[in-house]
RNA sequence: GAGCCUGUAGCUCAGUCGGUUAGAGCGCUAGUUUGUGGCACUAGAGGCCGUGGGUUCAAUUCCCAUCAGGCUCCCCA
């Protein structure tokens, strides 16, 4: 074999046959719990106007300062989207979906694309499912999507894992607090890290956030938003807390838990999992009621997570949860010579309206290397035609488990996969 | 953007203290009663030993560069 020519871009990977039926099994799981939370699905374009997610994400953030693929085609700039909430808030806002009445319950599944140094858990293109709840700001809203998203991580096997939630406030909370934190560190300006450093005018809250040793002295005695917040932010954060704990969701609040996303307001979120590596979140949200407004709809409180799938493969794979059974065939036709090949084509057809999974060589191959491909192909039967079964109307029927054949006619077959 | 590590068959990896035709296991193909799989046995296909340069009589092996990949920091899902 010659050595390829052509391969995938570095962080970009194939998923092949073997991997393919887990991600169905997922995706399958994921339908089906959104069914069940009366969630619809929203599918948008890969790509987005680059100036949405600059706004929708914040400019100043890693993900649009260093991690976007972005181009320029004729007049329009192109991104190709680096997570799902700015494109869904676009569509919301594009579509007056709010005319639809009520709120809106959104979720999706699909690529993302960031231009990172790829590692264990991150990809260049990774896929992420997620929710998004649009148009109420009732605590409901908040838990309810926590819960979706807990409960898709519970029904696959995944146990050991940890929520951690923290309020990030309202802009009026928010807006104290941040003065709080830069009279509190300014003492320290110049101790802090570089990056700190850099974040200390625009975004302070995000040095919560840093695990540069040198700050973490200062990020221990900080002052903590929670004290801060305003009466609305308070109560609703605590009735979070309250819903959490009825529905038996174990949770920590973590005082420092600051988002990567410039949109968050009030309730941030992140589920972590010890059995991940160093890229060990799992899933991450929060509420963004800024953003429809940012992005030219009118003011709509709104809160969503989104969730790595290859993270939660990585997951599945360390906890050895098995999340789809070997591949198999009902009935494989072992046909030996041109007549009874065409039989058996013209035969398939029959079986798989019965619902029956049913495939036969392609190659033309000895009655043996037939045998040979059924066993790989894990068919529970074989069906042997020759030029004697065609004359005689009866056609050998192997059990592939039981290794026992019975002959029978193609009425007396189809009866039998009838049971 | 920074650090560490690794490139030998489709996959997982040996190996050559520099020396003629480069190895294993798995997988693949064919055969072991001409119409019966899994087990076993036999045979076969499949490698520019990542690429370029240097040292040398001789390089897959040593040196340099380069490319590719992995892991980590950072950041995030």
């Amino acid at each position: 074999m010659a050595k390829p020519i052509y391969t995938t871009h570095l962080g970009m990977f194939d998923i092949l046959p073997d991997e393919s039926p887990k991600w169905r099994a997922i995706e399958d799981i994921i339908h089906e719990e959104a069914a069940k939370f009366n969630f619809e699905e929203i599918r948008t374009p890969i790509m987005e106007q680059t100036e949405l997610i600059k706004r929708g994400i914040g400019q100043l953030t890693d993900i649009v300062t260093k991690e976007i693929f972005a181009f320029t085609k004729g007049d329009s700039n192109y991104v190709l989207r680096p997570e799902l909430t700015a494109p869904v808030v676009r569509s919301f806002v594009e579509h007056h979906l709010d005319q639809r009445g009520g709120s809106q319950k959104l979720y999706y599944i699909g690529p993302m694309f960031r231009a990172e140094r790829p590692q264990k858990g991150r990809q260049r293109q990774f896929h992420q499912f997620g929710v998004e709840i649009i148009g109420s700001n009732d605590a409901i809203a908040d838990v309810e999507c926590i819960a979706f998203m807990m409960g898709i991580y519970k029904r696959i096997g995944i146990k050991n894992f940890n929520l951690k939630i923290n309020s990030v406030g309202d802009p009026e909370s928010r807006d104290t607090y941040k003065t709080v934190l830069r009279d509190y560190l300014k003492p320290h300006f110049q101790k802090l890290s570089e990056l700190s450093q850099k974040r200390f005018e625009k975004n302070p809250m995000r040095i919560l956030d840093s695990k540069e040793p040198e700050d973490q002295e200062f990020i221990k005695n900080a002052p903590i938003i929670g004290d801060f917040l305003n009466e609305e932010s308070e109560t609703h954060f605590n009735l979070i807390c309250d819903y959490l704990k009825k529905l038996d969701i174990e949770f920590t609040i973590d005082p420092l838990l600051v988002r990567g996303m410039d949109y968050y307001t009030r309730t941030a979120f992140e589920l972590t999992s010890p059995d991940l590596g160093s890229q060990d979140a799992l899933a991450g949200g929060g509420r963004y009621d800024l953003l429809v407004e940012e992005i030219g709809g009118q003011p709509t409180p709104a809160v969503g997570f989104a969730a790595g799938i290859e993270r939660l493969l990585i997951a599945c794979e360390e906890l050895n949860i098995t999340l789809a059974e070997p591949k198999s065939v009902d009935i494989y036709f072992v046909a030996l010579g041109e007549t009874a090949r065409t039989w058996a084509l013209t035969t398939l057809p029959t079986l798989r309206k019965k619902g029956i999974s049913a495939t036969m060589d392609y190659l033309g191959r000895s009655m043996r290397a037939q045998m040979k491909d059924a066993n790989r192909e894990n068919a529970n039967f074989t069906l042997i035609v020759g030029d004697n079964e065609l004359e005689e109307g009866k056609f050998t029927l192997r059990n592939m488990k039981e290794s026992d054949e019975k002959l029978l006619s193609l009425d007396d077959i189809l009866t039998f996969f009838d049971r």
